[in-house]
Order: structure tokens, then sequence, then C-alpha cells
DNA sequence: TAGAATGAGTTGCGAACGCAAGCTATTTGG
DNA sequence: CCAAATAGCTTGCGTTCGCAACTCATTCTA
């Protein structure tokens, strides 16, 4: 079932809406299978129904970008909760890998407490009893619904965590990870100035893609979970920039 | 319509979960008709649909409480939504009439700033370009979606404004208003150390009702927009408190 | 190892839905 | 003052939905 679900967001992804008829026929199920499918999925916030469609979120809100690559980040966000104890409080950035490791370690871990910039977040794992979130303030992004901009530094600043998980949009040799947008990369360095150790999440389909702002965070002790699509010349780059490298 | 939009506002609020076609014999009107409120009702978040039902959303939601009194919130809303002038930036607490004012300004004037300890109000204004929402950090209150606690005091000292809007969940002679929920006044008071002006929108049903917490806010210029049933005895409760009252 | 329990899928059916076309008042404008 | 436009609602129709009953493997378990 894991299978038939990552084919039909493979499909939902590429067409953006989609008729369950049609994605019954394609795979092979009853139309009730499907809508069952569909119901799970929506469940997950992967995508959105409409009486007789499946569609993809928009692709800026988080939902719609969990949907691209699902599988492999399930997996990066899976090894990635294993760093978690039960009872920490670790922080936890907007990527969609992040979203994804909030929720694994919502319904795996106990009495956690998560430290985020994302409303997306907050509101992902409001659910579970077993987290409490602590968002900090700022600008709310519209699309995206996180916090950016100084207030985020300044709340940043009352706190101190072992770890933060971050994720990326690319990497240039030499330069280090880079992000898209220019307001969430100084959020992370606010973020990060309060964490001895940051933990980047990313699938390893980025690591040919170059964000234009590079993130910045000289001297910090770095650590990447990817899958293990990485080829072997980002691996090298990685190792000689002596950030860390987990395959999930 | 809007006549019948609150009648079926009360019926669902009273029975929680209410089947469309039983909905449409009892306002007299087509099954068709009735989907189309109820959609139109989903749309401005009080009311959310199942195949077949209507149903209240989670009273401690904000949405669900929305539900309750609708059109003299509104009317509240619209009332407090003339003190604001196009590009103000304004404060805005948690409460239900708070939240209705930010939809009315977001669908009347242009260039606003509104900041907000609730990340259901920023989600709620998400889809107007008009307003630009900052939101004080703290810990999340997972049924409210409120941030409370000491870091929203941090976040809120680094703004000033005209006018905070709060809501209130009671009033007592000789005491003040009140609020049911402590840690939720005590954002109120840092919010207002932070405003020149507050402005209470309530319900005059809340005047009846006595909150467990005193919101105390001690030399604050305050003024109460409310609803034409206040009972006399209450105004004269107020005015010598020297609250001025406004009447929607 | 037989038998119960579970999970994933299907079929069948009545109820609900979306959409388009049509009806009837009220409003608008020349 | 009458015709056209508009708003609010209904009817009709084909499609989709939710639910319950059923099949068929797989997994426990005694």
């Amino acid at each position: 079932m894991a299978k038939r679900d990552s084919t039909i967001l493979q499909i939902v992804t590429d067409q953006k809406r989609v008729e369950v008829a049609y994605l019954a026929e394609r795979l092979g199920v009853s139309t009730v299978t499907m809508r069952k499918d569909l119901d799970a999925l929506q469940e997950k916030g992967l995508i959105l129904r409409e009486h007789g469609y499946a569609m993809l979120a928009n692709p800026n809100d988080v939902g719609g970008r969990l949907a691209y690559h699902y599988d492999e980040k399930l997996l990066i966000a899976r090894r990635a909760s294993e760093l978690v104890p039960d009872g920490a409080t670790i922080m936890v950035e907007s990527g969609s890998c992040c979203a994804l490791l909030a929720r694994v370690l919502a319904d795996t871990k106990k009495n956690l407490t998560i430290i985020t910039n994302s409303a997306f977040i907050a509101s992902y794992v409001r659910d579970s009893a077993q987290v409490s979130c602590t968002l900090l303030g700022g600008t709310y992004q519209r699309d995206s619904q996180v916090m950016v901009g100084p207030l985020v530094r300044t709340c940043a600043q009352e706190f101190y965590v072992d770890r933060l998980f971050i994720g990326a949009d690319g990497w240039i040799d030499g330069v280090g990870f880079t992000n898209a947008d220019q307001m969430r990369a100084d959020a992370v360095r606010s973020m990060a100035a309060s964490a001895s150790e940051v933990v980047v999440l990313t699938e390893s389909e980025k690591f040919g893609q170059r964000g234009a702002i590079p993130m910045r965070l000289p001297g910090k002790q770095m650590s990447v979970i990817t899958d293990g699509n990485i080829p072997d010349e980002w691996r090298q780059s990685l190792a000689r920039s002596g950030v860390s490298v987990t395959i999930a």
C-alpha cells in the first residue's frame, strides 16, 4: 500500500488535478479503494480532495512540497528521528523534511518540545498530546506560513538546544548549503546561533542545485541526512567541508 | 440570506452535527440551496462539512466559537473596523470577535499590519494581500492556536501601537474585565503594555458572566464595543469604571 | 496444523453532490 | 414604463460518495 501511495503522489504531483476514477483504473483497483487511499493521503496533509478529484495543494504550501519525493523525505525524517530521545527539546526549521520529522516525532516519541518558526509545523502536530510547540515570533510569510525577520532572532536568543534541524535548497562546493529565500536563510542563522549542532535534512536531488542565498553558518558543527542517491562527487565535496553524511 | 445563515448557525451550534436534508426541510428550501449556504459558511470558517452533514468545529477552536452569536460578533467587528484607517498597524488578541475584526479588515482595508498572538488569525487572513501579519512568539496552545507565556512579553516589547483589540470572557463590577484562561490573560497584559489604548470587543451576553481571571490593566485607557442588548445595570457599572461604551 | 482473527480489496445500493438549465421576482436603465 | 439584467431558488440528470456485506489471502495462536 505504501507502494501505491507513492505512485499516487507522483501522478498527482505531475498533473495537479486528477480524477479519482482515472487513478483507480491506472493503478488497477476499485474506486472505493482509491478513495480510501486518497482520504488517507489527505489526512496526512499531502493532497486535497474535491468531489471526484484529487488535487495538489498550493506548491508554495508545505503540504504541496511534501508530496514531492515523499518516500525519500519520509526515510530521511525517520532516520533523523533516531537522534531525538524522549523528553528532548529540539529546534526545527520550516523545510518540508523538517515538517515530516515533526510528524514522525509526534507519532513515535513522548514528551517532546519542538521550537520552530513554522506555523505549519505547529498546526501539523497539533493533534499529538506528546509534543508541545513553541512558535518563534516574526513576520508571517503568507505562502509558507513561516516566521521570518528580526523578531525571530530576538525569540531564538531565549533558547539554547542541542540540535537544530533545517532543510536546504542546494549545495555549492566551497560555499556550503544554500537557500532560495533570503528571509528564511536569515531565520536559519538566527536559530543556529542557539543550537550546538545543526542537522541538515535534504533529498539527494538538491545536491545538483544551487539556491541563490548561501546559508553561511561558519564554525558550526554540521551534519546532513540524505537519501542513497547522492553522487560520490558531492559526498566528497561534503567531506572536504567537514560535513558528516548519513544515508537514510 | 443573511437571515437564513444565522438560523443555520444557531441550529448547528445547538446540535453539533445536522443532516443537510433536515436543514433544507426546516428552512423550507431545496437541498441544493442549503448546500450552497453551507459551503459559503464553511468558506468563512464557521462550520465544517461532511458528506451529508454540517458540523460545528471543535468549540475550543476559534472557528467553533465564531459560529456562536455570529451576527452580534460581526456587527461588533464592523464597528471596530471603523477605528482603523488604511495603512495602520494594530495589535489584535485571540478572541473570536478579534478574529472577525481581522477578517473584516482584510476584506475592506488596504495595507494594514496586524500584530497578533493568534496563529488562527494569521492563517484566517492569509488570503488577503492587504494585510501583513506579525505573529508574536510563545508557547503554542494546542486547542486555541494561541501563543502564550513569557516569550509573548519579550516579543510584544518590540512594538508600540495606538490600539490593541482584545476579547473578554466576563465583567465584574469594581474588578474589571475577566478572562477564563490565565495564560491568555497574561498574554493580554503583555500586549497591552505596548499599546496606548485597549479596545474590548465582546457580546453583551458576557456581561452577566465572570471569568475566573481578572484582566487587570490598571491605568490603561479602555473602551468597549458591544451589542445593543447590554443591560443598563452594566452600562452604569462600566461608566463608573471610566470605560466608554460603544454600541455596534 | 486447524481455526480464528486480521487486513486489503470488491460489489451493490441508496443518498449526496456538482453542474447546467429553467423559473420567478426584483432591480436597473434608456 | 417597459425591456434587459441580475439575484435567488428549484428541477433534472449523471456522477461520486459512504456504508455494509462479502471474498480472499495472511497472520496469529492454541
